[in-house]
DNA sequence: AATGAATGAGTATTCATTCAT
DNA sequence: AATGAATGAATACTCATTCAT
């Protein structure tokens, strides 16, 4: 369930110099440039150690990536934009009310992305977007734009079933994202410098998601005898 | 009122040839850091630019900041630390609901920092705080913690005065904290490069606002007989 | 008659498996070689562009061809070198006034060197001859010095036969032999860059055999009455 | 009179490390790269190698000129296309026949240009013109269309003082330039390797201006009494 | 013989920083 | 104090060549 390859990257296994793992070296190169433009941000990677932690040379990394950029667009092609489709089937098979589908999804991402290093590219085309507008704008399309329309397909599944009361879809998907990102964003900045601001991450997207849901339930309606408040 | 530092920046302003107060020059390269810090970045920032928007030479930065990033350090002294006294003493002003307080603290942001230039010092300190901890350490001091406190002491007055129901303070400063700098670096990286996924922040804040709300205020509806309420 | 080896290039010839005969590969490389060299200079052509339009492998060129610098020796070899013989045939064969011959000559440079990719070797030459001395003195004896001497043999039958004044023979054949490759080097630089400096080859050619003749023939023109010969 | 600059190169003048001799830079900057553009080729001198033998670092060539392209460009304008003013000043004060002007032209040529390093940016050119087409079209506007223009002129002088017949304008000034730029392209590959095939250029150029000559003298003056042929 | 995956030397250009004046 | 000329480290990308298969 992890999503994270984790200690799959290995310096230099031992191999002959000319070892023929054509197949294998997208998927290594991929890792290595996710470990390291995570750690060291984008411009302060040098293509040369990715290449080396991927444990070939410079030259081979252009032999199947033709730029940095485009090393960096299938590190999140990877990682981020080609899992919506799976995660757009969860959503189909999600039985339950929509508040815990809302925490489950919250919970997920932590689990999926926001703990590992993939929540690093998050941070890093927020840094990098302005210097490389055309990686941006990939960026938007490919997971911005989609991770919004998930969120908003629960929002909607709540309006429909009658539990959520949603007044702009637009913003109601931001009150969702915000705390992910901003989550994201710390971890991999302050949150890696310093001790003095700790976030314990389960606790606060505990806190994030039940102050959502608290805005985002139908009140118990006056009419409602028992007090039982929707959560 | 407005924290915008505004016309302080003038690239050559009309002086005598020698009468310019050498005082003047540090706060002056400062301004022109931030200006373009904030514009373009602080790696995309030549420095010879900063010089030149401060009317000096770029030997001239040099003598005063040894470095960039020192020159860096600076803008963020200067521009946000220092400033918490100011706000709370308008925290002790204010007289009405404390949730009144809180949509005004939240559009007060905005005004004098989100809207402005210094909400880029922000965002540049997410993205940069790695490449300099240092940097990062005074930051988290001088602003992210008594930012924190200020939160905190809002949401506090509000459970004193029967508002509010905070379960636990630090994370419910985060849940006003998060979507303040989410919005703070969207505007200062894709929020510059798109127009696929426009935020307005007016709407944005409050939308956010009234989210918190909902999950902060004690819900007690007269009708509702006792409080149960669930979390 | 044409001296375009023409259709002799074909990148990937349908062939069966492994029919293809082996001996054939060096030709194959050679033709793909002068073909890119002509077009695109020695410098901008990869080997793998001279491969593949041969139909087969980068490694396979250098089974034949120790280096890039080797192939285009044998270009020059295989092309320019060798075809004198067939020249010097036409010589012996040709009838009529010494005059008409150079202008023959000239033209039929034009139709089978000037007007093919052979002209582009002798603009390679030119231009690469610093680079590979060795391929220089290789180009000189092979083709340079047969060339002069094939002109020489023709000034010499119009001194012979009371045709033409030739005070100095090596000089002489410079005359004929620069316009020649001026409009070779030409073809190949400037005038495929260009279309403001257009030359049509024909009337060039016609123009400068004409100014060689006028500073070749014998001035006497019995039939002119009045003796006094222009210049 | 001789335009060569000669022995003003000198690698590393004594002279301590931050010497400020900004107006002296670029003209020692174009004359190291005059000599090695045409030693070595454009594409295979290394502007780090022009700096050195200009005395500076490789950071100080990009102060005076924005690119290798751009010190090219330099070296054209400085030593051919920026002295098309001159020539036409000389051509203007021209005393006796045109036969007389054509001769000296050529002789001149020889000096000033052919025989120094400036008819290797000539042949530079053409080498190169293919690859850098923005070079290729300066060259022609800067210098090969002032040059035809200055032939040209000279031709319509001979014709107008009733001296020379021109049948086509165009192809006569190609009549002209064709033996020189044969000449540079020679001089600096062909004849800078090999001994076989040697030109002595004045003999070579004053060969060619006779034949040229014969070609463009207008023939028979009757008045002329005798066969006093001219060369 | 033939392949094609792998290599790594080679280079123009930028820009923070220095220092002679 | 102020200048701005000079420095040189740093880096993505190409492509001839190699060699295990």
């Amino acid at each position: 369930m992890s999503s994270d390859p984790g200690p799959s990257i290995h310096a230099h296994p031992a191999h002959a110099k000319h070892e023929r793992r054509k197949d294998a070296r997208p998927g290594e190169l991929v890792d290595a440039a996710l470990e390291l433009f995570v750690q060291k941000g984008f411009a302060a990677t040098r293509v040369e150690e990715v290449a080396h932690l991927a444990g070939v040379s410079k030259g081979t990394l252009f032999l199947y990536f033709p730029s940095k950029e485009d090393l960096l667009k299938a590190v999140v092609r990877h990682h981020l934009a080609g899992r919506f489709p799976e995660w757009h089937q969860e959503f189909e098979r999600f039985e339950g009310s929509t508040a815990d589908m809302l925490r489950y999804c919250m919970r997920m991402w932590w689990a999926r992305i926001g703990s590992t290093k993939i929540s690093g590219i998050s941070k890093l085309m927020m840094s990098e977007a302005r210097n490389f507008p055309e990686l941006a704008a990939f960026y938007e399309q490919e997971v911005v734009l989609p991770g919004m329309l998930l969120i908003q397909r629960i929002l909607q599944r709540g309006v429909e079933r009658g539990e959520f009361t949603v007044p702009d879809m637009k913003y109601g998907a931001y009150t969702v994202l915000a705390p992910l990102m901003f989550l994201a964003m710390w971890k991999h900045s302050l949150g890696s410098c310093s001790s003095a601001v700790q976030i314990d991450p389960e606790s606060y997207i505990a806190a994030q998601a039940e102050a959502l849901l608290a805005g985002l339930c139908v009140r118990s309606t006056p009419s409602a005898p028992s007090g039982s408040l929707a959560k």
